[in-house]
DNA sequence: CAAGAGATCATCT
DNA sequence: GATGATCTCTTGA
């Protein structure tokens, strides 16, 4: 590490490395493993609000009956056919919202969705704890994180590569064994797509999502 | 603890 | 007109 970098970090300057366009340009599945114990980071009017990254879930390519893009290119899911390294949110239920990020190359649909956060508060947040609002479950979904971020469909189409929403690497790495691959929620539709294991979480997490 | 219902609206048929 | 990449609350064992 070089001698600004420590010196930024030591002042809170700088966090970390901000994730590149070639990262999210990746096979979707590698993408979404590799997401995991990094730092999803929103600068809102009061403040950045941040939150480490320990539950993801692909979707993968034209075929991936699961996924919004399996039904062709709409106004919705263009952005899943564009270049990667772009925010996807959308509206779900009539009152969540879900946040992806949409990995490899323009032209094929893919994007991982981002299911859990541990949140990481700054000091004068530190109060909310207790029973069914305990910390760690905060943001423990994907709309959940959405509402604990202040993510919304305004942030549809923002480019991660930016610096209201990114994501960055603060050095930490999750060992391949802490990781379990498992069914994605929430998609019994998808016929055999359902089978994939293409949910990936920190297994030893509080603050993945139920069920 | 598990199971079930209701909330609520943009998007696509 | 139907439906969902969800969450919370209620009921009942």
């Amino acid at each position: 590490m070089d001698f600004w970098r420590r010196i930024n970090i030591i002042y809170g300057v700088m966090q970390g490395n901000k994730l590149s366009r070639a990262f999210y340009e990746r096979a979707t599945l590698e993408v979404a493993r590799d997401l995991l114990g990094k730092f999803l980071v929103h600068g809102t009017g009061e403040g950045p609000r941040v939150g480490r990254i320990v539950e993801t879930e692909a979707y993968v390519g034209p075929d991936d009956r699961a996924s919004h893009a399996s039904r062709g290119k709409t106004n919705r899911t263009a952005l899943m056919f564009g270049p990667p390294g772009y925010a996807y949110v959308y509206l779900i239920y009539g009152m969540y919202h879900c946040f992806n990020v949409v990995t490899e190359t323009e032209g094929y649909p893919a994007a991982v969705l981002i299911r859990a956060l541990e949140p990481i508060l700054a000091r004068d947040q530190a109060r909310m704890r207790d029973g069914k609002n305990r910390l760690e479950k905060l943001a423990s979904g994907p709309g959940k994180l959405c509402r604990y971020l202040q993510i919304d469909r305004q942030l549809n189409g923002v480019d991660l590569c930016g610096s209201v929403l990114y994501i960055e690497d603060r050095g930490r790495r999750i060992q391949p064994e802490a990781i379990v691959a498992a069914k994605r929620i929430g998609i019994d539709y998808a016929g055999e797509w359902k089978e994939k294991l293409w949910r990936f979480y920190v297994g030893s997490s509080p603050s993945v999502s139920q069920r």
